[in-house]
DNA sequence: ATAATATCGTTTGGGCCCCAACGAAATCAA
DNA sequence: TTGATTTCGTTGGGGCCCAAACGATATTAT
């Protein structure tokens, strides 16, 4: 298939930059479209993260990856290092360092169960569900800020690629 | 306006996980379909950047944003430091480090102008280029992979979509 | 029973990331 | 002209990030 050609004829038109990409690369066989759109991808995640880190998190003592930990604990409950990280997208290791920070703030603790005592089970503490109440609000407030210069179309547009883009990643990985 | 309710009768279905966060939130008034759209957003550019970095930029001793900084020096030519980490979309203090990092690899090389010595201007070395040469053609097509599965229709909706994001945040910080 | 293997979470090393503070250089004011 | 202000890029501190190596524990094979 040769979808950058099929794609070049269609919509959102280039931006500044896309422009310069297309003459430099004018006598390169480069698919224009893909990198459109896997760019704005990290733009606009980079954005969101630094605006609610500033606008929101900032005042609760969180970092976004400390953040995304609470959440999924919030949500899903007690669980275990392993798939804790993988449900917060960061490696085991990176959230050895994260769940440190977070219990020194006491927001979290570790136990470790008689059952198997390789496992360590991460649960939040009173404090740690007091916070997320208080956080989760104002952090849900800005994102729909983030999101509301989307209608309702363009929201169900956006999630579907995104989705797509996910789906076809996790394709990929299990080659 | 309450886009919450209007967008929960329409398209994608709710995964899993969001599926439990509707249930914990229940008593809450939250936007949940921004919290989709946002947190999608993150694991996507999350997915993505491991997987291009895994794939494609290990093998040429390139990290992300080093990757970044080169695209944008190659194609938009020699360029003073602050133009460059905004273009690259990180700050100043973080560029300085990458810099020392490609400098090392002989891929870039600073100067002070005559003109205002407060300044430096980067600019890509003949290996520099040479390696964007190299890399760039395998980066694309990896980024071709990851919206393989997107169709015309989906691909406009996601661009659309995150720009409009983009457009916004840019807008909530120009306030 | 005991040795080999697999699976935990942690540690380590190098790099990226932001923010705030800083010195150097240029510009503006009095 | 010389002091105040602005605008550079860099530095320092704390935290996040990954991959690889590691010790501890559990499981499997002999």
């Amino acid at each position: 298939m040769n979808a950058a050609r099929a794609r070049k004829q269609r919509l959102p038109a280039l931006t500044r930059t896309e422009v310069a990409a297309r003459d430099r690369l004018g006598e390169l066989d480069i698919d224009l479209p893909s990198t459109t759109a896997v760019s704005n991808i990290f733009r606009a995640a980079n954005a969101a993260r630094n605006y609610l880190e500033r606008k929101v998190l900032r005042d609760y003592e969180l970092s976004f990856s400390g953040f995304t930990v609470l959440w999924v604990l919030w949500i899903d409950g007690p669980q275990e290092t392993r798939r804790l990280a993988e449900e917060a997208g960061i490696t085991k290791g990176t959230l050895t360092g994260v769940l440190k920070t977070l219990e020194g703030l006491e927001l979290v603790r570790r136990t470790t169960p008689d059952e198997d005592r390789r496992l360590t089970i991460v649960h939040l503490t009173t404090r740690g569900k007091r916070r997320m109440q208080q956080v989760f609000p104002k952090f849900n407030q800005a994102e729909a800020q983030i999101t509301a210069g989307l209608n309702n179309r363009e929201w169900a547009g956006l999630v579907t690629g995104l989705r797509g883009v996910l789906a076809q990643i996790q394709a990929l990985e299990d080659d």
